[in-house]
DNA sequence: TTTTAATTTAATCTC
DNA sequence: GAGATTAAATTAAT
């Protein structure tokens, strides 16, 4: 973790609160010791085609030596974690006023972002208009900050390092998209162009 | 994708262009960044170690000849860095990467960091469902597996060696995260119980 | 439906 | 090998 300041280090431990497994891992050891069995030699009950990646939240249920189940045992945390109160979003509480139901949108909002705790999985951060701009216009020059522009930017548009950093990276693949689609057009132009002719 | 049309293209073409021909729109950046701090010029760091890296999946394809405009993964800093538009060929870009004179180390670094990246690196491995059960089950008997069971998984498992290998290094190192955070989870829980009696 | 924040993990680089 | 970081691939919120 690149993170030096404590405060980057607990948001970044409590991001992946979630992916604590380290006990989980010890409670699926129910295989035998044969070699024939560590190395899966005798063949697996329901043939899943090999040549299948590995998504084992396809089919959660199904796959019990996963310990990325083990998020489910600690929603406790999620309740009771400040981190992600703070980050309300004063665009969205205006439309409080148009509540008519039970709940007040902030409400629904909260229960979305514990489920969203539950689930295991950060509330989605809304950037502002502002902080998307310069993030953008810091993109044009430098598509790489390091870890001290990171807390700068951080500091200055009241962000946690953490989502500069995965704002970057995002940024960055949505580039490189964009590049291999202009590619793809101008190849086909090309060849259109040339049977054209 | 239906997001592919033209003018989203061409809007990202054109974007891309503005960058490359040069910083135009620095001054809409309203903020007080350095430009030294966006290109992270502060960060001082040693020399380069020079030397390639060894690519063998990179001839595997296309080999015969210095040839590597046949690649599928198009790097970004070609269009991004004037510098890399024309030469294609190493010569040239060591001379690039020497070029001390004309730019810092850290540009330099990042050059060859985002050349290797986009140009060599490896087609990401997907491993098959019953390959992570196999190596999940060995892993829990032995984290550290010597050359000669790395050599036998992955003639059984029809992977190369390396991949078995860094297999296992990622793996623990998702070992030992997941124990860094439930540690600091528990220390975490011990602080609030402490402070709510 | 599209865009993009968030997640997981294989690969890379530095030490 | 460890540790940090990245790209790739994907999920899911908007």
């Amino acid at each position: 973790m690149a993170g030096t300041s404590l405060s980057a280090a607990t948001a970044s431990v409590s991001q992946n609160l979630r992916k604590v497994s380290g006990f989980a891992e010890k409670k699926t050891i129910q295989c035998s010791f044969s070699i024939e069995s560590i190395l899966g030699l005798e063949q697996k009950k329901d043939g899943i085609p090999a040549g299948k990646p590995h998504r084992p939240w396809v089919d959660a249920c199904t796959n019990l030596g996963d310990d990325r189940s083990s998020h489910l045992q600690i929603p406790v945390v999620c309740y009771e974690n400040p981190l992600f109160r703070a980050n309300s979003n004063p665009a969205q509480e205006e439309k409080v006023l148009r509540c008519e139901n039970y709940f007040s949108v902030t409400e629904r909002l909260s229960f979305k972002r514990e489920l969203s705790w539950y689930r295991g999985r950060r509330p989605r951060t809304a950037f502002t208009r502002n902080q998307i701009e310069v993030l953008e216009n810091v993109f044009k020059i430098n598509s790489y900050p390091g870890i001290d522009i990171r807390e700068e930017l951080a500091r200055k548009l009241d962000l946690d390092e953490d989502r500069i950093q995965i704002w970057f990276q995002n940024r960055r693949a949505k580039l490189k998209r964009s590049h291999r689609e202009s590619q793809f057009l101008m190849v086909k132009n090309n060849l259109t162009n040339s049977l054209l002719e």
